[in-house]
DNA sequence: GCGTATCTTGTACGAATCTTCATGTTTATA
DNA sequence: TATAAACATGAAGATTCGTACAAGATACGC
C-alpha cells in the first residue's frame, strides 16, 4: 500500500471533506484537511511535502481558482479541482491555469480513487527518470533539463556529458572515462572535444555551470557548491 | 431519450421495485426486477448487458453487501446501493466492496433519477475514448481528429502516429521507437518514412504542429507549447 | 483491371552539431 | 618569478542529421 503520501485536501462543507479524507486513508494516503482557501495556503506553505491537492472550486474568502493560481507561482504539485458542475468553461480555466485534473460532483468514489492514482503514478514515474543535483534537474524520458528552475536546451551530446556528470556527482571523472562512456566505446577522438563540450555545459547552465569544477591534470567533476 | 439502457432493479419489497421502476420507465429506460439477491445473480450472470444495478442493501437469503461483492469479482457495471438509514459506516462498506453510489431510503424520484443518470453520463463519457492535448484531441472510435476545434482529415497512419504521440506526450521519441511501436514490431524501413509523416501531421495540425517537437540527434516530442 | 489515395523510399540541400585546431589564459613547480 | 604543462576559448571545417520534394510501390474501392 502507498504509504508516506500526503494529500491536502480543501473544501468549505466539512462532510466532502470526510468523505474524500476516507476514501483515501482507506486506500492508504495520508490525509490533510483545509476548510478553506487560506488556510491551504498556510499549509502548504509551511510544509509542500504534499504529493497532491485536492481544491475544491467554490469557497467563500478565497475560492479555488485564486488559490490555484497562488499555488502556481511557486509549485508544480498536481492539484485535482472539484467543482459543482461540469461545465466546459471552467474545466478550461482549471486546465489553463495548471490544474492536473478535473472532478465534477458529484462523484464517485471510485473516480477520485482512480484519478488520484493515475495522478500519482504519473508523478512518481516522473520522478524515477528524473535527476536533480545542485539546482540542475535531468527528465530522461522528456529530454529536458532545468537550472535553477530555468529550462534549458542542450545538444544530444550536451544532454549526455550533463548525464554522466549527474550519475557520478562529486567523483573526479578523467577524460579517458568520460570519452569511453559518453562517447563511443572505440572512439578515439581529440580529448579536447571533451573542453569543448564542457564549456558550452557551463555556460548553457549559467549559474549552476560553476559547478561542474575542473581538476586539475585529472578531468572534471560535478559537485554542489 | 436514452434508448436500450437496460437497468437491473433489485429489492425484496414488491411496492418499491415498482416504485423504482416507474420513475425509471418515465425516463425511458428499460427496466428489469428481482425480487432477491440469487435472482439478481442469476439475471446479470445470464445478460450481463445491464448499464447499472440499483440494489437494496437489506433483502433476505443473500442481502446487497453479497451480492455486491459477487458481482465485482466479474464485472465493474456501476451499482447503487439503496440502504434504510444514512449510516456512513455502511456508506464506507459500499464504496469499499465498489458501489458506485448510495442513495437512502426514503429517497425522492428527484434523487434516484439524478442519480441514476450522473452515473450513466460519467461511464458513457469514460467509454468514448477521447484524448486530448494541447489544443488536439482525437477520438478513438471515432477515429476522427480536431485542432483547435477544427476537425482535420488524417491518413490511417497518421493518425496512429499521432495517437502514439498524445500517448506519450512530454516524452522524447527515438526513431526507433516510434518506428516499433507505430510500425509493425518488425519492420525495418527507413527512418525517413518517420520525417515524412510528421511533416505531414505537422502541416494538417496547423498551428497545433508545432508542438510537435524535433529533438536533434534523437526523434520528436510531443510537447504542449 | 483501373484509378486514386496512401505509404514508402531515394536524393539533394540546408542547418545543427561535433570536432579540431590555433591562440590565449591559468596553474603548478622549480 | 619564470617556465612548461594543462586548460579555456573562439572560430572554422567536417560531419551528421532533418527536411523537402518527387517518384516509385502498395493497398483499396469501383
Amino acid at each position: 500500500m502507498e504509504t508516506n503520501i500526503k494529500i491536502l485536501v480543501v473544501d468549505d462543507e466539512i462532510r466532502m471533506r470526510k468523505l474524500v479524507r476516507d476514501f483515501l486513508t482507506i486506500k492508504g494516503y495520508s490525509v490533510t484537511e483545509a476548510g478553506d482557501g487560506e488556510e491551504a495556503l498556510e499549509i502548504f506553505c509551511s510544509d509542500n511535502s504534499y504529493s497532491l491537492i485536492i481544491l475544491d472550486v467554490m469557497m467563500p474568502k478565497m475560492d479555488g481558482w485564486e488559490v490555484l493560481r497562488s499555488i502556481r507561482k511557486f509549485s508544480k504539485v498536481p492539484i485535482i479541482m472539484l467543482t459543482a458542475k461540469g461545465e466546459e468553461a471552467d474545466e478550461l480555466k482549471g486546465f489553463k491555469l495548471g490544474a492536473d485534473e478535473y472532478i465534477s460532483k458529484p462523484f464517485s468514489p471510485k473516480i477520485l480513487t482512480a484519478r488520484v492514482e493515475a495522478i500519482l503514478k504519473r508523478t512518481q514515474a516522473e520522478k524515477t527518470d528524473t535527476l536533480s543535483f545542485g539546482g540542475v534537474s535531468i527528465n530522461r524520458g522528456a529530454h529536458t533539463v532545468t537550472a535553477d528552475g530555468v529550462p534549458v536546451e542542450l545538444s544530444y551530446k550536451e544532454f549526455e556529458l550533463l548525464e554522466y556528470f549527474m550519475q557520478n556527482k562529486n567523483i573526479a571523472l578523467s577524460r579517458e572515462n568520460i570519452l569511453s562512456n559518453v562517447w563511443d566505446y572505440d572512439y578515439f577522438g581529440d580529448a579536447r572535444t571533451i573542453d569543448t563540450h564542457v564549456k558550452k555545459l557551463r555556460a548553457k547552465l549559467g549559474k549552476c555551470g560553476e559547478q561542474i569544477k575542473t581538476i586539475w591534470g585529472m578531468g572534471y567533476k560535478f559537485e554542489e557548491s
